[in-house]
DNA sequence: CGACGCGTTGAACGGGATCAACGGGGGTGG
DNA sequence: CCACCCCCGTTGATCCCGTTCAACGCGTCG
């Protein structure tokens, strides 16, 4: 994957129909192009925010307490472009789940770059805020919906959201264990399993192995999860 | 209160010393000044993303399932610029707590306002990125502290915040219910009451009738609270 | 006066965490 | 090649924190 492809791919997210050759001029020079292997963290100066654009693979967005406990913020898949912030109480973390390949970007030199381009920071905002959102139903999901509930929406936007990348009718492969799981849900690996079991056992979802799954009830499935979501 | 108060107290907000003239030429036609009664909900469009600002009084900011159950994201106090957006699983309203002075503004005509100012895109970008931040600092409080960590932390913040306000020794105003507290905070009523009487025989508050508190023992609340924070 | 919401406290319940044990797979080094 | 180990996933037993249900005093408003 060339540096150019990158470039084009993140001015399509950021950019507007007639902005695009300004764009490319002022982006070229801030992206970093950037391969992870599996299980490995993305290096990321910790004195700056930084953009990371995700071109292929997939990745987990933790953030480590003091106590060295983890909680995965979000997960991302290719075409996603998230924020990882250098400040506040927690220090945020980028881990590949599958080898990845990243764009990484200083966020002021993003802005610095777009300054003379209102439509891209217009749309550099409207990201910021829909992540916002996402990460406020994230907080929502966290505080009132139960173990089961958690899972359930889980596996159905999880699968949702693989199956649109693999375009594969029949199952997808989830690229996290049951702990990561457990640890964007607030749950522990047990219960996520339990869940998982519970599941199967109704006959709403179908697996074999640790990570191919297939939903066979999605509205069933739907109907347990209540209102959900999980963000960016 | 009149409208050109506002209006300045906003641009000191997202705008820089170069660019006063001009924010406030193009701000001034999109702000709406509004004075919302204490338990009264503020008028916003449900059709549009809004950013308010909280010019006097006390807000809370409540997402509504569909099964009724109110989640309290965030409380607002005088100088916060809170957004309030009309999409997403929830609907987002604005109660105030108090006798509120705010003025609302459509957050597309903001920005459209600001679009020749890249400075003042800027500020607001840096904004939601630091509400994105803390909105993620209070998921993952919600999904890893403890009962007595999470009130223990939320007194300790809000006394401080309040603190700067009133600028008086001694003690504070609570704005809001035990109920407002337990629904930010992911508790039921009864569990935030008896944290607060657990803290009292402790010795580590001092509380007067239902709103007047004073911290007695900040480092050791500090202690009990954990890394903590929760958002604007 | 009664009605209502708030705050507080007690008693019992239950969901998820915790502790524990076991099978499986994949890597590593003998 | 196999032995070993570590982590993952699963299931069972137990525990505990916070919810739920219930009762009561208080202030406020009709």
């Amino acid at each position: 994957m060339q540096k150019s492809a990158m470039v084009k791919n993140l001015i399509a997210l950021v950019g507007t129909r007639s902005d695009q050759e300004a764009l490319e001029e002022v982006l070229r020079p801030v992206v970093w192009p950037v391969k992870v292997r599996a299980g490995a963290q993305v290096r990321i100066s910790l004195s700056a925010d930084h953009l990371v654009y995700i071109q292929s693979g997939a990745t987990k967005l933790v953030a480590q307490a003091g106590d060295g406990e983890d909680h995965v913020l979000a997960f991302q898949f290719p075409g996603d472009l998230v924020t990882v912030s250098a400040s506040g109480p927690h220090t945020y973390l980028l881990y590949a789940l599958k080898d990845s390949e990243l764009a990484v970007l200083d966020q002021d030199e993003v802005i610095k770059a777009c300054s003379g381009m209102p439509e891209a920071l217009t749309n550099l905002l409207g990201r910021a805020m829909r992540a916002l959102n996402l990460c406020r139903d994230g907080a929502i999901l966290l505080s009132r919906r139960s173990a089961s509930e958690r899972v359930a929406g889980f596996i159905l936007q999880l699968a949702e959201r693989l199956k649109k990348m693999t375009d594969a009718e029949g199952g997808v492969c989830l690229p996290m264990t049951r702990r990561e799981m457990g640890e964007a849900l607030g749950l522990t690996v047990e219960t996520v399993s339990r869940e998982f079991s519970r599941l199967r056992a109704e006959g709403l979802i179908e697996t074999r192995g640790r990570a191919w799954l297939r939903v066979v009830e999605g509205p069933a499935l739907a109907a347990r999860a209540g209102l959900f979501a999980i963000a960016a």
